[in-house]
DNA sequence: TTTGACCTTGACTTTCTTTGACCTTTGGTG
DNA sequence: CACCAAAGGTCAAAGAAAGTCAAGGTCAAA
């Protein structure tokens, strides 16, 4: 298991058992999972951004930390959120990153990732001239959460 | 023997052992079969496409690897006759007599249902050129319908 | 014997991870 | 205030995989 996935997970049952908010000090957990700082910040900056939905604040010097908060709102508030924050491009990790982020947060169940993920997969643009490629991308996954939208409407 | 026969019966032989799930590294396999590490790639695209009912996941970088998941059972039958069926171009009435057909086998439910129709409807290729829509309509379609197979398919 | 489909190889690219040297901020202390 | 120690921050280099692509090889069928 790599070393970045060890910090994620410490960090995620940190946030699970503290009901969405984790304190670190970053030198002591560096050390207590064998490495250095600055493994943290990668971590930090590669799987916990504001994208993924995600807060982090810190301050350094004499009783310094960092701090992680996961961010929660009503379902299709976020939903409509995300839908409103796509522009007119989308490239593929953004579009990962997001789904990632809708699954991990419970708007939408695995299944509905898969496909989403799918939908919007580079695979899926392999004949399309590149120009094309993230507008469509964003047209397409738009598109997508809007018709969850609607089916979660439905039920409710 | 070709070497490529020897990739490929070390993958499904990985596959028979262990449920229908493979996870390989690709070097350490070239290396153990003595191939270059690319033949591994050459098989996989080859011998273990989607078309031929496979899915495959791959992360590069440290502790990177490759999973090969092969989908089974009756309903993914049907649904892999419809993906080998869908050809180079799908035009939106066709993909909307599918989407109905689908769900009224209970190939799909109705949730999958809207997210693919949402996916395909010509509202999502509003900016593509013409020429490109139904090439591009087929793809997305395609990959929708093997997620759907992957959902489905209960792998580990 | 030409051709076309399939196979093999290796150079080069891209992505993700790990590490460490050096920088900046903060709070305390003389 | 001046200085220092204790944090955390940044960044670039090196490392560890996997991906791509094109050039050439093999072999059987036409």
């Amino acid at each position: 298991m790599r070393i970045s996935d060890l910090v994620a997970q410490y960090i995620t049952e940190m946030l699970d058992e503290q009901d969405g908010a984790a304190e670190i000090r970053r030198n002591e957990v560096a050390h207590q999972l064998g490495c250095v700082p600055s493994q943290i910040n990668y971590v930090i900056t590669s799987r916990f951004t504001p994208e993924q939905g995600y807060i982090v604040e810190s301050r350094r010097g004499g009783g310094g930390y960092i701090r992680i908060t996961r961010i929660n709102a009503p379902r299709q508030t976020m939903l409509m959120h995300i839908v409103n924050s796509i522009g007119k491009t989308l490239d593929k990790a953004s579009a990962e990153a997001m789904i990632t982020n809708m699954l991990a947060r419970g708007m939408i169940d695995e299944s509905t990732a898969r496909l989403i993920a799918a939908a919007v997969s580079e695979r899926s643009y392999i004949d399309v001239p590149q120009q094309y490629r993230d507008s469509l991308r964003a047209a397409v996954f738009k598109n997508m959460l809007l018709a969850v939208l609607h089916s979660q409407t439905d039920y409710l």
